[in-house]
DNA sequence: AATACTGTATTATCTCAGTAGTACAGTTCG
DNA sequence: CGAACTGTACTACTGAGATAATACAGTATT
């Protein structure tokens, strides 16, 4: 169990550290039932504030992946594989469907969505041109 | 020609403004060539700030549905109706990659990424639960 | 050339997400 | 019970994006 997230990746601390979580848990290394290190600990060995792996541990019980009881510590949900996957399509959806609609609003067709989308899926990004 | 953005929408004033130019321009409302209200005088018929119909005039030269002539105005750009198709592509592009690396970095893979999307482009959006 | 229009640029305010600092509350174990 | 651990709550700082206020510069028309 080593969780290392890169503070200037971009992407933000508390959104790495959960998916290096729901990773451990997928690969097993991390089983259900089993203990997380404590917030403090775990945030002083990342150089990171605390209040961030709290932010990432609260999300990942939202999405029933652990467990917290306050005192004792966190802990791998019992059903964790379980909900894990379901919920984390649900969360992605709310991403998609904000991505389609601010497409939508600007005029593109589905057609052309669907186009751009897979050509990304695919890799195929040259997002260059004259953007930002 | 009426514009009327809501600026309580939650999508930023400057994009609708964009949105609906380039649908008149699009419907055949404005032609190429045609000269648009004054940043300024729109401003006020809109009840917002002068320097946002500026931005999304900038926008929309920069995509090259219009051209800004200081001094003189804004006109619908000779070739809009060309332009901008690509155009607007290539703006969406980077908001499907944004979405894209996002669920990839929660541990999305490619394979439900795809599902979840052509299941929002057909619009069975059941975006329901505990999300945002 | 002068005036009244046009777009341009610079700076400030507001909001929100992410992060951090600090004080609070519950559990465990000696 | 009390000390040392655990998570929790509240407030503040920062950076980015959107909007606003205001002053600047070019063009048109007279």
């Amino acid at each position: 169990m080593l969780f290392r997230p890169n503070p200037s990746s971009g992407v933000p601390i508390y959104l790495q550290l959960m998916e290096q979580v729901k990773h451990s848990v997928e690969t097993g290394a991390l089983r259900p039932g089993e203990q997380l290190p404590g917030i403090r600990p775990l945030a002083e060995e990342l150089v990171i504030n605390p209040n961030t792996v709290a932010k990432a541990y609260r999300e990942l019980e939202h999405e029933g992946v652990i467990e917290l009881r306050q005192g004792a510590g966190a802990f791998v949900a019992a059903n964790a594989n379980a909900t894990q996957s379901t919920d984390r399509l649900r969360a992605g959806q709310v991403a998609v469907a904000t991505a389609i609609g601010r497409l939508r609003a600007r005029g593109v067709t589905d057609e052309e969505i669907r186009r751009m989308f897979e050509a990304e899926l695919a890799g195929l990004r040259k997002t260059g041109g004259h953007g930002e």
